[in-house]
DNA sequence: GATGAATGAGATTTCATTCAT
DNA sequence: GATGAATGAAATCTCATTCAT
């Protein structure tokens, strides 16, 4: 039934195969635009430059393409993240600043619309709440944890909560995608991810840092962050 | 809202004047479970006690509904907000941490779903958006953005970029929000948003405060949250 | 949620209790003309006098609409040979030409047409097919078997296999309806059922071949039949 | 049906030439299970072991490809009756006997599922319809009558109304035939068909009665079904 | 004021049909 | 001759909205 004929010609092929990235990418804009319901599969088709019927072909139902949107999404992310975490030497501090600046990168791509598409449908999809919420959320959520944990241990960091903090940690980034998605329309800049970034961390790092016995000699080296214009 | 029937025996006005309420309390609970487009009027009516023609007798429109679930939510607390900061004459610190938490008191009523549903929305009611933005979202950061002023210019606060660390410090709460209205049915426990928003401030203290010669001495009167069980 | 207002008023209630039927009417006549799948429910709706929207406020769907067409059916006719059986005492010829009698009246009500829907479509709807051929298939089928049955202890019939007999027995009234709804609109004049009958049970009666040596005294006082145009 | 190719290797050819036929059983199969509507051509394809498109090559719509079905199948054994009956010169209950012991083959093969189809289909194709009544209804129905006029002419068989007791002779065969295509599935054995054909034959010849005056002598010699076991 | 039966526009989904390869 | 990706018309089904009562 297949692999028979000259159907393998390479144009084609490379089309089938092209395709469901396609479309997925397609839909993935549609739903962050519009929400799960209110996106019609017209639009995503035509978004993807095909017809309605061609959906049908790589997915089974509008449900299945919206799960499979979500499940291809942010998994790949969170293992790199793992992987930065396991080779990692540096400073506890130094090491969740990379992990929040390596993810704040994600924050001008489409990937930066799952949050929200996950936000507003989890009540609508508890399955596939389930699953996001085990191999995103805890897993990120995890791996600051690990690092907060190595911090303390290695008496870089004072004693913690480790969960709470991490909702602190990841809050701000994590916010900035969703206002990317929804307000930034309809404000007047643009919210410039990165600097945000530098200035949670800078925060971060006054308070979390044992940094106690900061003497105004030491000071200098660390405030290295814009919100000091004038010194 | 209407003059003398011969229908107003007492119980009965009380009833219809409390109608729209109880609409508006069914609705905002549905468009949070579910999303706008997701929300079938009918279940807004079983909800609310009525059926689905009585809502067309005080809404035009789902739409209407909506706009007006939203828009009478959160700016009286935006008023109070702002009310608060212009009697205090409290340290900065402690005037942000009362703002915080008097916020995290609506963490758990239903107004705690706005968020999430403007956030969902957005696109497709600019109109609304546009709104929100104006009159909570502005507004609110500018509470904070001039608490944060006042403090850098009593020397409270090292010198900062008020817009960005305004976002970080509303982050953890609203974060909050969306999660108890999304993943919270799928974690094991309940999030503790008082225990968060406390977390949250002693990070804050020992970033934002000038705080630099913390000497051994004064520093244990500060650290007086749950991170340290046992000291 | 009911009951409460005056919604009782006389002539809703009463449109809305003749709905199903109306509506049921209208489906068996639409299924039997083009069969379940060739049905579109806007000619049902059509034919009942409503929209299709008004279809779901009483069927679920499609199949469902289709189910309660063929479970309300026949079932009450089945019950009536039934008691006709149980009470009998004649002979049992005279029994099994009542009943054949009393089920060619069917053959021109719309009831007719059931036989040919299921026949149909019993291999899309095996657990329908399956309610019918235990709630009216076997039963009838009980029905005659067991007049067959007690017409052998009595002495009046020859032995028989009850089965294969009763399949004779019903044969050609079954075919009759068939042709009803198929046929007969592509043939010249119409197929007189009641003569069909009145012809099958004189065949049971006498068999095709000339009444061998039944003599003429007892042959006249049954050949009732129109068989013999010429006496 | 096509020229020397230079693709016209030997074995090819065959399969070329034998494509329309594994087409046309596919389809009858597909056809009587789920009927025309139900059936998707898909279906159809993957039965004959070929693609969609592959069918266009050979019938040009889905419904040519039912008619085609429907055209070549019944007509050749008709004719076989047909022929039988004009070389025969037997008694005119055994021509007959042999007719439908002839045709009771049929209701083994595939061609059995025709009946249910066309009895389905004939609504929604009017014009095979009356092909159908035409070429195979009619002519079988004037196969059988013309046998009975024969034996009432000979004085074989009482006289009789040619058409309704045609009816009552092809109507068990026939309902077996329908039978098979619906509830056999559904049923605990299997019909035999043989059987039923032989009993039907035996009630024609005897009918249902304790053959009145058929003297002793007479009878022995006609009743050997298999009625009765005992005698 | 409240009801709830009815509507019909619009969405998802299916599948016969086409056509470049 | 055969393929199978793509199409788009048509069907089912949903639900915001209306209106007679």
């Amino acid at each position: 039934m297949e692999g028979r004929g000259p159907s393998s010609c390479a144009r084609w092929r490379r089309r089938k195969e092209a395709r469901p990235a396609e479309i997925l990418t397609a839909a993935l804009a549609s739903f962050a635009e519009r929400g799960f319901a209110a996106t019609r599969l017209e639009d995503v088709a035509a978004r993807a430059g095909v017809t309605k019927g061609t959906l049908y072909l790589y997915f089974r139902s509008k449900e299945e393409l919206f799960k499979a949107v979500v499940r291809q999404s942010l998994v790949p992310s969170i293992a790199r993240g793992e992987a930065i975490v396991a080779q990692s030497d540096e400073p506890s501090i130094a090491l969740i600043e990379r992990l929040l600046l390596e993810w704040a990168k994600l924050g001008t791509t489409p990937l930066s619309a799952i949050p929200k598409l996950i936000l507003t449908e989890a009540g609508n999809f508890p399955e596939l709440a389930r699953f996001y919420h085990q191999e995103v959320v805890q897993r990120s959520m995890a791996l600051f944890q690990a690092v907060l944990r190595r911090g303390v241990e290695r008496g870089e960091f004072r004693p913690l909560d480790g969960e709470l903090v991490t909702r602190c940690l990841v809050a701000p980034l994590l916010l900035a995608m969703l206002w990317r998605h929804s307000f930034e329309a309809h404000a007047k800049g643009t919210l410039d991810i990165s600097a945000l970034c530098r200035t949670h961390i800078d925060l971060l790092k006054h308070g979390l840092t044992r940094g106690r016995p900061k003497n105004a000699a030491t000071a200098t080296e660390e405030s290295e962050v814009s919100h000091e214009p004038a010194r």
